[in-house]
RNA sequence: GCCGGUUUAGCUCAGUGGUAGAGCAGCGGUUUUGUAAACCGCUGGUCAUCGGUUCGAAUCCGAUAACCGGCUCCA
């Protein structure tokens, strides 16, 4: 959080770390740096941000990378001369004397007033202390905490510009975002600068590429993601090893199709209440030929698909006990245009496959699990490679359970995640808890039940054993969640799966089941998909192994390198026994040194090579090259296969 | 969606108003090769798309699209 959304408490500074404090403190330095060079800019908030800071600024000059040597070697002057930061308490009359004058965040008084520190300041509640920084001529308003010095800011770099909205509100003024970053030490600063280049070397978009693991096409359309064979193989394995690990779970396969009828989300209340976020419902030709005949304008189609029947808003809303369904949206059935949705999110398809048949609760909790595509429509400018899309498939999973089994089902999900992490060696990860926000009005669903739903997700998170933080605000619409968030080997964290407690669609599709005293009691929902997407999943492992993935996930798994073509027989015959115990092999039969050949396999990440020459082709031997260690010698080809397919199976690292 | 940048061969990238280039990959040939790159030759481009300025546009201008970095959003 920055100045400009909420303002940091004062725990929040006083738990500032040094390097933050550092940061924080650079970002004045390069203020005074920008104040120098275009006395006219306007500074609105500086703040430490993850692995450096950055400063809003408005001016007229627009700030290029050309700039930046300019605004460094400004900024190694003010450092150099070693201004101490002096920290002077003012009433509000007088910083918004000094606002007024101009003289925040600048080198001296100005014709203009300090427009964003002037509204800042009056954004602060009264009792709250103002106070301000200087260093050398530069006053700014600021809570500080800062270093003694600007010349303990040894190591620093304007890394990046980009534009934000004063208070991330649009209607706001367009500013510069200026980032840079600050180290106590320039080794620190060129380990941070290797670090980010050795991320760039594992981007998964980079890596997709070259690797043929994913591709997108713009006549297909942005964010939808082609799989190619290497890529498919990658989303198999996973695929194959989370069912299998369902299955032990006492989980039941399903599938259904991707699309289903609006009527269907206006139950679930997925339409029209998320309808930006979804793709444009399809409508079928002979009601499209009827409101073209009616000369119906958009508006008026839009409101008719939206619209429900009476007798749909009273069943929905006696259901519910509320006014849901509002009396504006009920239209006549002649009227209303019903259409289909690409599904958003396949739990209304398994409640329809639970409210199939009546369940006992002899049958609960039942666990119906699907490798679900669903659609969003993501806003352009946030598509990213795999991790954000627009078509995505969940490891998706309903569990309908009795209220007393909700946190048993919580635990058994997390058992999972860690199974799965533990094999792909991830260990690191932390759990959140969201909960609704009591300010807010966008939850379905009565207080009553919310509460049960937080304690029971509360509850659940206390008996993890892994550490959890409550964050109120963060639930989904229509119960609170778990999330999984997990840190790969370099140290990112990645936002994969989730956990939902949900009370509420069970009302809206008013599902049941018989209890032991013969009553109907409705059954609570969990949704859970603990790794969120398989692309994303897979995007996120892309980056873990750098590629390289582990010999069960391994595309190419072997790689038979004949030495010349009197051997390439005898790689054939390999090859022919290694796909029959369903290796994944390829003969690298070009007529290319075998230094060639390997360069090549390295490259590719083949996790096998294994030579054949003269002479261990006379002996049914291979010579063993791992992708990881090199030579491994020559072996006997029959018992390394024995070997080999033991690994894999295990899914060893 | 908003702001800024980018878009040249399958890939990585040169090319700042005067007939489109390199390396790798691909194809053909020579070489029969022992643990990270043999040699020679050839093919390959409507310079993202559309429009404009100009005698002449990859190059200048405008629109559109995709991508990248941010912002906002994320059931």
């Amino acid at each position: 959080m920055s100045l400009s959304g909420g303002r940091k408490t004062l725990q929040e500074r006083e738990a500032m770390t040094d390097i933050e404090r550092l940061r924080h403190s650079c970002a004045h330095v390069m203020a005074t740096a920008i104040s120098r060079l275009w006395p006219e800019a306007q500074f609105a908030a500086g703040p430490p941000v993850e692995n450096g800071f950055y400063y809003d600024v408005e001016m007229l000059h627009r700030v290029t990378p050309e700039d930046f040597p300019k605004i460094e070697a400004a900024m190694q002057e003010v450092v150099t001369a070693a201004q101490p930061f002096e920290k002077e308490v003012v009433s509000r009359d007088e910083a918004l004397k000094l606002a007024e004058q101009g003289r925040l965040a600048a080198l001296s008084a100005r014709p203009a007033p300090s427009k964003f520190k002037l509204d800042i300041i009056r954004s602060i509640p009264d009792g709250e202390p103002i106070s301000l920084y200087k260093n050398g001529d530069f006053i700014d308003l600021c809570a500080g905490p800062h270093v003694a010095d600007t010349s303990l800011i040894r190591a620093f770099k304007v890394t990046s510009i980009a534009s934000a909205y004063y208070k991330g509100d649009e209607s706001n003024p367009q500013l510069q975002r200026i980032y840079g970053t600050a180290f106590h030490d320039a080794a620190a600063m060129e380990a941070y600068f290797l670090a980010l280049e050795e991320a760039k070397k594992r981007d998964h978009r980079k890596l997709g590429k070259e690797l043929g693991l994913f591709v997108v096409d713009d006549e297909v359309g942005q964010g939808l993601i082609l799989w190619p064979p290497a890529g498919a193989i990658l989303r198999q394995e996973l695929q194959n090893f989370i069912s299998t690990e369902l299955r032990k779970q006492g989980y039941q396969q399903v599938f259904t199709p991707h699309i289903g009828k609006l009527a269907l989300y206006k139950t679930s209340g997925h339409f029209p209440f998320y309808k930006d976020s979804q793709f444009p419902p399809i409508i079928e030709k002979e009601s499209l030929d009827k409101v073209v005949s009616e000369n119906c304008s958009c508006a008026e189609m839009t409101n008719r698909l939206e619209a429900v029947s009476a007798r749909f808003a009273g069943a929905l809303n006696e259901r519910t006990g509320s006014n849901m369904i509002e009396q504006e949206s009920v239209m006549s059935d002649d009227k209303l245009l019903d259409g289909y949705l690409l599904k958003p999110m396949n739990c209304p398809h398994h409640i329809k496959i639970y409210a199939s048949r009546p369940h006992s609760y002899r049958d609960l909790p039942m666990r119906l699990a699907e490798f679900g595509t669903v659609y969003r429509w993501e806003q352009s400018g946030e598509l990213n490679g795999m991790t954000r899309v627009r078509g995505f498939t969940q490891d998706d999973a309903h569990i309908f359970c009795t209220e007393e089994q909700v946190s048993g089902e919580i635990l058994g999900c997390l058992a999972l995640v860690k199974k799965v992490l533990s094999t792909l060696g991830m260990e690191e990860y932390r759990v959140r808890v969201g909960l609704r926000d009591p300010d807010s009005t966008k939850y379905t669903g009565d207080a009553a039940n919310w509460d049960k739903a937080e304690a029971a997700c509360r509850d659940a998170a206390k008996t993890l054993g892994v550490p959890f933080t409550e964050e109120p605000g963060e639930a989904a619409f229509y119960g609170p969640k778990i999330d999984f968030v997990v840190r790969d080997v370099i140290g990112r964290e990645w936002q994969l799966g989730t956990v939902q407690v949900d009370y509420n669609l069970p009302v809206r599709f008013d599902i049941s089941y018989v209890t032991a005293e013969n009553t109907r009691r409705r059954p609570v929902m969990i949704h859970r998909a603990p790794f969120g997407s398989l692309e994303r999943f897979c995007g996120v492992l892309i980056e873990h192994f750098a590629g390289a993935f582990p010999l069960w996930l391994c595309p190419e798994q072997v790689r038979v390198l004949p030495v010349t073509d009197a051997q390439v027989d005898k790689a054939r015959e390999y090859e022919a026994s290694l796909l029959d115990r369903g290796v994944r092999v390829t003969v690298d039969a070009s007529r290319e040194k075998l230094g060639a050949k390997i360069r090549l396999a390295q490259t590719e990440k083949v996790f096998y090579m294994l030579v054949v020459g003269a002479r261990e082709a006379s002996v049914e031997s291979v010579s063993v090259r791992s992708r990881k260690r090199g030579d491994e010698g020559v072996k006997p080809f029959a018992e390394w296969l024995r070997l080999l397919c033991e690994d894999i199976a295990e899914r060893k690292n």
